[in-house]
RNA sequence: GGGGCCGUAGCUCAAUUGGUUAGAGUACCGGACUGUCAAUCCGGUGGUUGCGGGUUCGAAUCCCGUCGGCCUCGCCA
C-alpha cells in the first residue's frame, strides 16, 4: 500500500478532538504496538509526540501489516481522526483522539535494538554515544535540541536588533595565548609547519574592532586539547561578541539583555534585570570561589582572629605561616552522619587536603561522660552549649567565643579549614558545596545570575616565577590602578567580568587594553618578552599602533547555557556527536590512524610512545 | 600524571559476600487473545561474568596486570 508520505497532514503530537472526522496522513516511528488478535494498536512517534493508530481486522490488509511492526519500524499511514470515546489517554495530550487507519505503508525496517529507544533508562553512555542516531532519537534529546536551537536562534536574533555583525574567523590559524594546549593542523605546502585550530578568536574579534566594525558578535567554535570534564569538550561553541567604544557597563547590559531574552525563549521566565554584582574578593570570602551559587546559605566565615590564641598546633601552625582559618556552620546535624563527614573528609584528602576538623554544637552534658564536654568553668559554655566529638576537646575553651560569634546553636555541626588561604577556599568551596547537597538545601527551579567583577589582573606563578593573567593578557586594568602595574602588580584590579549562573561560569570578558604601552607592560610582567611579544601578537601589537579604539567583549559557552536551562546532566547531552573523556567518538571511532601516503604528503612520522 | 567508582544474556540489573546447573525484567523467536496504551498470558533461544594471569578443593566474588566507561585532582575559562 502507497501513502503519499510527503504529503503529511499533522504531526503526531498535533490531532485533538476538535480534528475528529478529518481525513489524515501521518508518519513517524513505531514506538510501541499491541497486537489483541484482533484489534491492534500501534503508538507513532514524530518530533512532536504521539498517536496512536488502531488497526481494525476489517481493513485486512493494513491490519497484516500491523501485526508484524515492531519498534521504530518506519511508516506512513492514511486514515481517519476518530473519538476514543471512553478510552481516553489522559497521560497522551493527543489522548482523546486515535486514528483508524485505511492505509499503511512500510517505509523502512529495524534490526532488533541495541537499546530501546521508547525508555527512560540509561543506557550505556559508550553505548548510547555508539549509535548516538538512536539515542538522539529519544524525545528527551530531541527537547534539548531544540532547546538548543531556541537558545541560538534566540542570541542571533538579539544580536542582530543590536547592530552586532556576523563576520567568521579563521579556523586554520596560528596559536593563541589562552594558556591551553592547541590542536593542531599539519601544513602541506610548507613542510614541518602547522596551523593551530583556535581556542577562541579573541584576537580577531578585537581586530574587527580596530578595522571599524564597532559591533561583532559569532556564533563560534572553539578547541582546547585538555582533559575533558563533565563539562568539558574539546571542541565547544562559544557565543563570541565584542564592542567598540564602550566600557565595563555597555558590555555588561548588553549581555543581562540577551540572557533575559534567552530565558525568555528557552523556558518562559522572565529575569528581572539588572542582574546583581559580586566584587571577586566577596565572592572568595563568603565562598570561596569566584563562581559561587548563591541560591542557598551556608557561606565561609573567617575565625582567624577568633582562634588566634588557642592551643591547637593545626591551627597555630596555619596562622604562623600567614594563612587563616575558616569554617562553615551547618543546622541540621542529623544528616551529617559520622559515615557522611568522614566520607567529605576523604574527599579532601582525595584533593590534597590534610582532611576536615569539625565539632558538633550540642547542649551542655547532653551526653554526660563525653570526654569533651566540661562545666562552664573549664570552657563549656555559659547557657547550655557545649562542643562534642572531633577537635572538641583543643578548642573547648573558645566555644562560646566561637558560638556567639558564629550564631551557632545547638544541633549545628562546625568545619573547619586551616591553611593557606588559596587552600582553605578550594576545599571550603568543596565541603559547601557538597553540604547544599547533602543537606538538600539547594532549591530547584531558582536561577541566580549574578556578575563578579574587579578580579586580580595578574596571580603569581610560583613555579615559573612570574605574573600570570587571571583571564588573558589583553584584559585591560582598572583605570585607577593603573599606576600600580609598577609599584604593586598583584594589587592591580581588572576590568573582566565573568556572568555567574548557579554556581557555573556562563560568561566572561573584559574591557581590553587598547594602548601599546600598557600592553606592552603587562606582556613584561607575564615575562613575555618584546621578542617574543613581537613573535606571536606581531599583528596585534601592529594593530594598536594604528588607531585602535577603546574596546571590550565577552564569550560565553552555548553548550554550558543549554546544559543548565535544559537541566542536562552533561555537557555531552547537549552536543549532538560528544567525545568521550579520552577525547574518543565512539560513533566514527576518530580519532583514527591515516595511510603512510598522507603522512608523507604532510612530511610526518609518527614516534609512538615507549611503554 | 594521581585518586575513586564501575564492567555479568542484545539492553537494564540480581546472584544470601568464596560454594554445587549464574537468575529476573525487557528485547528477540513461536503460540493465544477484538479496547490496549510500558497490553496481558503460555513456551523458547540467548552467558568465555571485558581480557590475561594468580591464590584456592572451589572465583562473577579475593589479588596483580591490562583494556574500556564515568567522576575527580592536576590541567583547562
Amino acid at each position: 500500500m502507497n501513502v503519499a508520505y510527503n504529503q503529511r497532514t499533522h504531526y503526531c503530537g498535533q490531532l485533538r478532538a476538535g480534528d475528529v472526522g478529518k481525513q489524515v496522513t501521518l508518519a513517524g516511528w513505531v514506538n510501541s504496538s499491541r497486537d489483541h488478535g484482533g484489534m491492534t494498536f500501534v503508538d507513532l512517534r514524530d518530533h512532536t509526540g504521539l498517536t496512536q493508530l488502531r488497526f481494525d481486522p476489517k481493513n485486512k490488509a493494513a491490519h497484516d501489516v500491523a501485526r508484524d511492526l515492531h519498534n521504530e519500524y518506519v511508516i506512513a499511514v492514511g486514515g481517519t481522526v476518530v473519538s476514543r470515546g471512553e478510552w481516553v489517554n489522559a497521560r497522551l495530550p493527543t489522548g482523546e483522539i486515535e486514528i483508524e487507519v485505511t492505509a499503511i505503508d512500510l517505509l523502512s525496517k529495524c534490526d532488533p535494538l541495541p537499546f530501546q529507544v521508547n525508555d527512560d533508562f540509561e543506557a550505556n553512555e559508550d553505548l548510547a554515544l555508539h549509535y548516538r542516531f538512536l539515542h538522539l532519537r529519544r524525545p528527551e534529546m530531541q527537547r534539548i535540541f531544540r532547546m538548543r536551537h531556541a537558545i541560538a536562534h534566540a542570541m542571533r536574533e538579539f544580536f542582530n536588533e543590536k547592530g552586532f555583525l556576523e563576520i567568521e574567523t579563521p579556523f586554520l590559524t596560528k596559536s593563541t595565548p589562552e594558556g591551553a594546549r592547541d590542536y593542531l593542523v599539519p601544513s602541506r605546502v610548507k613542510a614541518g609547519s602547522f596551523y593551530a585550530l583556535p581556542q577562541s578568536p579573541q584576537l580577531f574579534k578585537q581586530l574587527f574592532m580596530i578595522a571599524g566594525f564597532d559591533r561583532y558578535a559569532q556564533i563560534v567554535r572553539c578547541f582546547r586539547d585538555e582533559d575533558l570534564r563533565l563539562d568539558r569538550q574539546p571542541e565547544f561553541t562559544q557565543l563570541d561578541m565584542e564592542m567598540a567604544f564602550v566600557q565595563r557597563d555597555d558590555v555588561m547590559n548588553i549581555v543581562e539583555g540577551c540572557f533575559q531574552r534567552i530565558f525568555k525563549a528557552a523556558l518562559g521566565i522572565d529575569i528581572p534585570l539588572p542582574l546583581p554584582r559580586m566584587t571577586e574578593h566577596e565572592a572568595m570570602e563568603r565562598f570561596g570561589i569566584d563562581r559561587p551559587d548563591t541560591r542557598f546559605g551556608l557561606e565561609l566565615r573567617d575565625i582567624t582572629d577568633i582562634v588566634r590564641g588557642v592551643d591547637f598546633t593545626v591551627f597555630r601552625e596555619a596562622i604562623e605561616k600567614s594563612g587563616v582559618v575558616k569554617c562553615i556552620v551547618a543546622s541540621g546535624g542529623e544528616k551529617l552522619t559520622r559515615k557522611v563527614t568522614d566520607g567529605l573528609t576523604e574527599e579532601l584528602r582525595g584533593m590534597g587536603g590534610g582532611g576536615l576538623p569539625l565539632v558538633k554544637v550540642a547542649a551542655a552534658g547532653s551526653q554526660g561522660g563525653s570526654p569533651s564536654s566540661l562545666p562552664p568553668s573549664q570552657g563549656g559554655i555559659e547557657g547550655g552549649l557545649e562542643f562534642q566529638t572531633g577537635i572538641a576537646k583543643f578548642i573547648q575553651p573558645i566555644a562560646s567565643q566561637l558560638c556567639q560569634a558564629l550564631g551557632a546553636k545547638a544541633g549545628d555541626t562546625i568545619f573547619f579549614m586551616p591553611g593557606k588561604y588559596a587552600d582553605v577556599c578550594k576545599y571550603l568551596h568543596h565541603v559547601r558545596s557538597r553540604l547544599g547537597q547533602i543537606l538538600e538545601v539547594i532549591p530547584e527551579g531558582k536561577w541566580n545570575l549574578l556578575w563578579i567583577i574587579d578580579f586580580p589582573l595578574l596571580v603569581w606563578n610560583e613555579e615559573e616565577n612570574r605574573w600570570d593573567s587571571t583571564h588573558h593578557p589583553f584584559t585591560a586594568p582598572l583605570d585607577e590602578d593603573v599606576h600600580l602595574l609598577e609599584s604593586n602588580p598583584g594589587k592591580v584590579r581588572d576590568k573582566a567580568y565573568d556572568l555567574v549562573l548557579n554556581g557555573t561560569e556562563m560568561a566572561g570578558g573584559s574591557i581590553r587594553i587598547h594602548r601599546p604601552d600598557v600592553q606592552k607592560k603587562v606582556f613584561s610582567l607575564l615575562g613575555i618578552s618584546d621578542e617574543e611579544a613581537n613573535e606571536k601578537f606581531e599583528f596585534l601589537l601592529d594593530a594598536l599602533r594604528f588607531g585602535a579604539p577603546p574596546h571590550g567583549g565577552i564569550a560565553f559557552g552555548l553548550d554550558r547555557t543549554v546544559m543548565k536551562l535544559a537541566n542536562a546532566n552533561s555537557l555531552r547531552d547537549v552536543i549532538a556527536f560528544p567525545k568521550t573523556q579520552r577525547a574518543i567518538c565512539p560513533l566514527t571511532n576518530a580519532p583514527g590512524p591515516v595511510s603512510k601516503k598522507q603522512l608523507d604528503e604532510l612530511f610526518l612520522s609518527v614516534k609512538m610512545p615507549s611503554k
